[in-house]
DNA sequence: AGTTTATGAGACATTTGTGTATCATATAAT
DNA sequence: ATTATATGATACACAAATGTCTCATAAACT
């Protein structure tokens, strides 16, 4: 695919605006989206039909972007208990994304095929959950399902450490995988 | 004060239905509240001034049933320790209030009578937290911010496992403090 | 260098939500 | 039962955001 330059530069400033000032306010205007991205708001109205085509282009962006960061774990990962320490180690710095998807796990809902991409995240992470449950046998009140949003309020955890003490993605990745370690942990 | 029992009625009835509302989407339409809230939107706009005033009051009275829930543990608690397991126990219940306000934590920021209300629940929760690490001394990289957050995180856990598993708030009230016991106990 | 094409600016119509006012009706207070 | 008042429905003015269009300009492609 040749894609005009231009074209490239002003989908991906306003796919970054877009991102940041939805985050903050949902119901951010467009207006504003395309003055913080420098573009014109007819710009914006021409790579993108509507505000609707925007979110799910965004939606898009981020599950691309989770894609790219952890596709390398399963190659990498020498346990699973290893492969959740690198999926936080690669994760945690997409806290924009992040956010911006749990907030519209409404949205994706309704969008087939957002649906099923978060889908098979979510299966690779129960997949992934019950390896760890049959690697380090952990109490038995911690079902997979509970486990499961034990990481996510992990990540929400990483997220405001970041956010509000100004800490490293890295450093709350290993606060997050020590809390999940010691948890899961058999022992005691 | 002896108010009007239709006005009772109808204010009660729209906080509810506007604390749910804008959950789901934070650019909910008053109309939407109204009509969910079996009232005209006339009656909304007499008992609220504005979108801006009703979301303060709904955010005062998420405040308020905090309190309300929480105000008990001081008395009951034998330990520092009990009195965070007391808190998941009687907090987790308002799971539609915390994610409301955590939503909001720009909005409160605003209101200098809001932040003040909500920097004491912060302080309340710090001195808790201090409280515990004397108690039980965890790992020392688990320092109080993280902690703090880290608490957070189980809520936002334990409100997954309510919304998305049919859990009640009792048993993901268990399942948090489970896990918090386990990650901030001194042993190995 | 010449051609193509994306862009910003602005005008414009449309839609949508906000907030106010009125009035007959229903419901609570006494 | 009588009075007072909160209510729903409706109409309306107003503001703000959406989405479309045009045109001169600037930038990318060849």
């Amino acid at each position: 695919m040749n894609v005009d330059a231009r074209i490239k530069k002003s989908t991906e400033s306003i796919l970054r605006a877009g991102l940041a000032l939805l985050n903050e306010n949902k119901d951010a205007k467009l207006t504003d989206v395309a003055s913080q991205a420098g573009v014109g708001r007819a710009t914006l109205y021409r790579l993108f039909k509507n505000k609707e085509d925007l979110v799910t282009a965004i939606t898009h962006h981020c599950l691309d972007e989770y894609d790219r960061a952890t596709e390398s774990i399963e190659r990498e990962a020498t346990s699973a208990m290893h492969a959740m320490e690198l999926l936080f180690q690669y994760a945690m710095p997409l806290t924009q994304e992040y956010k911006f998807l749990s907030d519209l796990e409404h949205f994706i809902e309704i969008n087939p095929e957002l649906k099923q991409i978060d889908a098979e995240h979510k299966a690779e992470m129960l997949e992934l959950i019950d390896e760890i449950r049959k690697e380090v046998k952990p109490d038995q009140k911690l079902s997979s399902a509970w486990l499961n949003h034990y990481v996510d309020g992990l990540f929400y955890a990483g997220w405001l450490q970041q956010t509000e003490e100004g800490v490293s993605s890295q450093q709350a990745a290993e606060l997050a995988y020590f809390c999940f370690e010691k948890t899961v942990s058999a022992k005691a």
